[in-house]
DNA sequence: GTCTATACAAAGATAGAC
DNA sequence: GTCTATCTTTGTATAGAC
């Protein structure tokens, strides 16, 4: 039982045998599907078929599409950078006058909304073995401290500390302490310290992600 | 081009078809091994046959050790664990006046010479998803937060804050910061920054391990 | 632009000999 | 205690039709 484009199992006859879209909102929604999986799973236990499911594609299409699964993670990698770059601009051209620290750090805690990125990274991070993905994430990891040095103007202690912050942040989600939130006071009591006043969103971002398990169509409006 | 047992290749003929050793002494042997190829790889990416290249052993005998390559992990997450766990009980045992937190910090460190150890915990956490390792790797975490909090006597914010360094030294090891650590002044900084006193010690490890790709058998003495 | 069919490689596990 | 041979599954990638 694989993806069926126009066959029964659906309430009715509607489904057509996938929408012929343009290449580049296909990307995209690819992109957005493999983030969602690699994240998840890893680099290596992610599954072009996987991305295909969650994209709503056939798995040939993914590869023909990227050229290869490597290809594909690449971009996501690239994406998932450039949207924590971008969010952490946006903090900075904004007029707020309270301190930049804790405004970059709900600013990253927010991006969990947009499924995979944070958690993209710290997957590439992970693959500093691999000549090519490696040479990448490095670069990355790099350009982010840049920023904050450069463009926010932290010194190298501060610069430091708010990235140990980030990478426990991004570890926590990856072992999916929240699901030990209601039954461990010890989980609790590192959750709220870590996310503070963004502990809600973590917490309903969660419920919403699990049981959907990055894979199959998200339920898509349509019914 | 396999593990050959007696065959050519080797200098002469002197190689054995393999020692036959006592199991418990083989089974800490192919733990190392493993500790060392799971942390470089990642679960995933980890093969039973690189575990058994390394051990010096058949692939088979891996599996037939441990059951199955889930049961090898989480095996040696235990055991990663008890090490960690076994080295801050040795620096609160310890009647040094210095402060106890940079004490472990640099015991932390030290973890590195055990090929593997350290990054092993992070592929773990990688790992949330799965049931039954993402259970224990909850698990772990949570033990290492509870000896932070109830042995050292550290509260809520320093507990967390010395486990988001410990974070940040797990993701630089991973992303193999230290490739960089020549040609680029950020790598530098940042390294310096987050290993400070003990920067030396990692970048020696890394270049031991560096080309010694953890996969084939570590060049034994007896050449 | 998208699918079906399929080739091909890799890897975990099992059987059974030594 | 340890190996060789091998079954089986899974997963990437390609070919070619629609």
């Amino acid at each position: 039982m694989k993806n069926v484009p126009g066959s029964a199992a659906g309430p009715a006859a509607s489904e057509q045998p996938t929408e012929r879209i343009p290449s580049a909102e296909r990307r995209e929604q690819i992109l957005r599907a493999a983030t969602a999986v690699f994240g998840e799973r890893g680099y290596a236990q992610a599954t072009t078929d996987r991305v295909a499911q969650a994209a709503g594609i056939s798995q040939p299409y993914v590869v023909r599409m990227f050229g290869s699964k490597e290809n594909l993670f690449l971009e996501v990698l690239d994406r998932a950078l450039g949207r924590i770059m971008e969010s952490f601009r946006a903090v900075l051209a904004d007029p707020d006058d309270s301190p930049v620290g804790p405004r970059l750090g709900r600013a990253y805690v927010n991006l969990i909304e947009d499924r995979g990125i944070l958690l993209c990274l710290l997957q590439a991070f992970m693959l500093g073995h691999d000549e090519t993905i490696g040479r990448k994430a490095r670069q990355g990891f790099l350009a982010i401290y840049r920023l904050l040095r450069d463009d926010v103007g932290l010194d190298a202690d501060d610069a430091r500390r708010f990235l140990a912050e980030g990478m426990l942040i991004n570890t926590l989600l990856a072992v999916r302490m929240t699901d030990d939130y209601a039954t461990d006071v010890c989980a609790q009591e590192i959750l709220e310290s870590a996310f503070s006043s963004k502990l809600d969103l973590v917490l309903d971002v969660a419920r919403r992600d699990s049981g959907a398990d990055a894979g199959r169509p998200a339920a898509s409006g349509r019914a």
